[in-house]
DNA sequence: ATGAAAGCGCTAACAG
DNA sequence: CTGTTAGCGCTTTCAT
């Protein structure tokens, strides 16, 4: 049916091997065949329009050149949390200028699905795995299988390579900024408990609270998520009851929470930033055009995504990185969402 | 390395064939091999570890069960449009509940790219371009390549498959939709010229204008863009200039280019629907929380999804589809952003 | 119901 | 520099 190098080769009149050489994508050492017969197989390969098999080279080498990306669950897009896009526009930037090709899979929480489980085959060199939920399996499953993988945002392992950002650091800058402006009165919206990060933002805005001399008693801590409904939920929660011992600020655990509970308070008629304020975390695209912009903590996502590639390709490409914990540091954005509180 | 069919085999006592009718993934007729030998084998192979090799089977079966999909640009799930997140989000559903796996690549806007000329390989069973460029050569090459493809969102040709929504009526519908409310002077912010989608659009807007009996002269065509920043821009060259003749409803290309152009209008202090009607196109889940809820022509994003996979897989699977161009309707979703004209 | 053997298209020794 | 050859791990006739 198709045309092959053994076509192409007795066309051109030279050796299997030849071809092979001239023909290969990754022409490494091409030194091998000579001006002559490269320019005839080359022309055989156009005339008889020969098509490159990558699934014979990968049966043959046992690399595929493709990296496979485990996503927590199948709407990780359109959940209205940029995160996860931004990320996979990242890695696929990032993966396409090492020639790797990218196949995507979604698992759902917990144990590897039936999905998963065909990602961890011959088909990928290596797996991405982003914000792999606390209880999944799929860590037992590629050790066995000794396929590499690199987590993004969640730590494994001492010997497993993961990408994190300094959510303890973010949280604590989160909450010293509200601090720095006057509020004392200042709630958590904190994150889903099955995520990671979840517990390292809240122990930075305990610690936060701790050293500005803040006895618990008076920290905050409202149960709220990383979408938007359950922003909005906690806001209309935290803020419909008496404005008096209502806190005058919020630090919540991301910018779509944040986003839930700036609607909130535009509802209930309270004013942001002059009321109350709000610090958000990711600082992902949309943050900048919310009504008023958010003052957030920056993840750098472009810069994890590109890290998480380069690690996975050097350990598939055997140069074992020195690093396998990367934890890299946020910054604070400050737009309109804070000001000084209203009290003093 | 690695255990093989064969170690399976030599140890369950049975043939290589016997192991891999039971062992195969996809296995159709095993009622080829009994049952005392199935369960040698499959314990044999549970014992060893065997892991099923899915590239070896591609050489031999020329399948390989991934199909695909080729977004038109790197940075298509960051540009704010949720259109390709929710878009790939039901593609991807879609082809796990067929047992597909699913290849991103991402192409240039013009010719194919070295990165999508690779995707145009034995890799794939097919192909789903989502927006291609209008001047994409990448069609040509599947054709050459005899590769299966569906195209989202633009026709190609009479043999080709297609999945695309009524542009024309959605533009229609959203003008129709303005002038029922006694808006006379409508513009419309029109998409970029080399996405298919622009002109169909751009003569729904002409036709419902037509037949309202408002004069060519009357028409108010703007070239603007489907992202946030030329809908902004648009708006501000619309709207900055006198009011007595400024247009007293828009019709935006689509729901990013309408945010824009509300972000204009509030800083115009132009209140929208008061003053000024706003109609979007795609409805997109971020349509509903803007300020105000946006009203919009709803595109059948999923159902399209769905339909393009489908197609797809049945071409691939040997089933010719009956109907090839596909025409999804379209259908109007009241918010917010509209009201009757101020000079009613 | 089962086994033997011939490849799928390519790479990687190994000889020349 | 070039050609020959032995597989990579699996499916698939074709015998038995």
């Amino acid at each position: 049916m198709a045309i092959t190098l053994k076509d192409v080769a007795k066309h051109a009149g030279t050796s299997i091997a030849a071809a092979s050489a001239t023909l290969n994508p990754g022409n490494k050492s091409n030194t091998r065949v000579g001006d002559i017969a490269r320019h005839r197989i080359l022309s055989a390969a156009s005339e008889l329009g020969y098509a490159y098999n990558p699934i014979a080279k990968s049966l043959v080498t046992g690399k595929t050149g493709v990296i496979g990306l485990m996503l927590p669950y199948a709407d990780a897009f359109v959940d209205q949390n940029p995160f996860c896009a931004t990320l996979l526009a990242s890695i696929v930037t990032s993966l396409m200028q090492k020639h790797y090709n990218l196949m995507l899979y979604t698992a759902t929480s917990g144990s590897v699905t039936e999905s998963s489980k065909v990602a961890i085959d011959s088909r990928v060199d290596g797996i991405l795995l982003v914000v792999p939920p606390v209880n999944s399996d799929v860590f037992a499953h590629c050790d066995k299988r000794s396929i590499p993988y690199v987590s993004v945002i969640r730590d494994i392992d001492e010997n497993a390579c993961s990408v994190n950002c300094d959510d303890y650091t973010g949280g604590y800058m989160a909450t010293k900024h509200l601090i720095d402006l006057g509020h004392r009165r200042i709630a958590h919206f904190v994150g889903n408990p099955d995520v990671s990060t979840t517990a390292a933002r809240l122990e930075g805005y305990r610690a936060a609270m701790h050293d500005a001399g803040i006895p618990e008693s008076d920290h905050i801590e409202v149960p709220s998520g990383f979408l938007r409904e359950p922003g909005y939920q906690s806001a209309m929660m935290t803020f419909s009851g008496n404005p008096q011992s209502a806190p005058t600020a919020v630090f919540a655990c991301n910018d779509l929470c944040a986003a839930g509970a700036l609607q909130a308070l535009s509802e209930l008629g309270i004013s942001v930033p002059d009321e109350v304020s709000i610090v958000g975390f990711d600082d992902t695209p949309f943050s900048a055009s919310l009504q008023p912009p958010l003052t957030t903590i920056r993840m750098p996502i472009q810069e994890m995504g590109a890290l998480a590639v380069d690690l996975l390709v050097n350990i598939i490409e055997d140069r074992k990185p020195t690093t396998r914990q990367h934890c890299l540091p946020v910054s604070l954005t400050l737009r309109s969402s804070t000001s000084t509180s209203p009290k003093t």
